[in-house]
DNA sequence: AAGGGAACCAACCGCCACGCT
DNA sequence: TAGCGTGGCGGTTGGTTCCCT
């Protein structure tokens, strides 16, 4: 009989994170900073194990993931890292500073094996290497082609820790927090159903979100999520702790690994030098993300980028 | 409108690597 | 050096949503 693993413990809740567990938990990180995992669920009074409460943070409450659709250009840069490097979705992610290894591992198995296996049984549409058989060097995910791939891939071997991210770059997690405080303020609805029933219908009305419009309209969306929550009646202490992240020390992020988080650094500057108003943060969030910066990344010139791994 | 299958994705599990004692 | 604890990774599962009939 071996070690029980961690999560078996009696009292150790699974299953989908409620907002209520989120907010608990980004609100202990913003003041301790990602690490230290062991001693997350006994100092927040989670009922969830180390390892669960790494993963929630890590693939969903992290600051700077982008959800929604992989865009070709990610998708090319997936599948020719996926032929270089195996199944080693951290490696590839670590390239894609804005997903997630599970979304990647996801992504990979749920689209672009099926595309790749298709594109191994078909010729049309896809180019194929002379005198080899076919691989995903020969796919080409559509709206991309073979210059533009190249170029693509380039960007590959970017220094990303040291590439001068803007603290703009946190604010990928606009999605994720507006997303936090939907589903909070939906699970509050629900709790103040008698209540707040007509703000509930307003707002459920106003607020049927992909994250493809997240991204579109995030001011839209930081507005509903705000009145969402000054809607609900329940855990404002929490919101407030949520939105106040001058009380974050700066360096704590820091303990989160460069690859893993090129924001760190961006992020421990605008803690140390933003000295604005509560709000004003996630604020910020909002306007940057709004002005696309983020995406730029992505969008570096060819001279901008190293040398090429080809 | 309802039922069933497919697709998607969050979360879990088991294993491994690494650091500390 | 061995043992232990912790964090990280990749594979897999199960619940939810979507789509088709």
């Amino acid at each position: 009989m071996g070690r029980p693993p961690c999560c078996d413990k009696v009292g150790i809740k699974k299953g989908p994170w409620t907002p209520e567990e989120d907010i608990i938990l980004v609100s202990y990180i913003q003041q301790h900073g990602p690490g230290n995992w062991r001693s997350v669920p006994s100092n927040t009074g989670l009922m969830r194990c180390s390892k669960s409460c790494r993963l929630r943070w890590t693939n969903y409450l992290r600051p700077g993931i982008k959800r929604g659709n992989f865009t070709p250009h990610e998708e090319g840069i997936i599948i020719h890292l996926q032929s270089l490097l195996g199944n080693k979705w951290a490696a590839i992610a670590s390239y894609l500073p804005q997903r997630t290894d599970n979304d990647i591992k996801n992504y990979w198995n749920t689209h672009l094996k099926k595309k790749l296996e298709k594109s191994h049984t078909a010729t049309d549409g896809y180019k194929m290497s002379s005198g080899t058989s076919p691989s995903c060097h020969d796919y080409v995910p559509e709206g991309c082609d073979m210059e533009t791939r190249k170029q693509d891939i380039t960007v590959l071997t970017f220094p990303l820790p040291s590439m001068g991210l803007t603290p703009s770059i946190y604010a990928c997690s606009t999605g994720n927090i507006s997303r936090l405080l939907e589903g909070w303020a939906r699970s509050s609805q629900k709790n103040t159903q008698g209540k707040l029933q007509e703000r509930a219908i307003a707002d459920d009305s106003h607020s049927s979100n992909n994250d493809a419009t997240a991204a579109a309209s995030v001011g839209e969306k930081s507005r509903d999520a705000g009145d969402q929550g000054r809607g609900a009646a329940m855990a404002h202490q929490d919101l407030e702790t949520l939105l106040s992240f001058e009380n974050m020390s700066g360096g704590s992020w820091e303990k989160t690994a460069a690859g893993k988080a090129p924001f760190a650094d961006a992020e421990a500057k605008q803690g140390g030098e933003n000295h604005q108003p509560p709000l004003s943060l996630l604020e910020k969030w909002l306007f940057d993300e709004a002005s696309g910066q983020v995406d730029e990344l992505m969008d570096l010139p060819v001279d901008c980028r190293s040398l090429s791994m080809f």
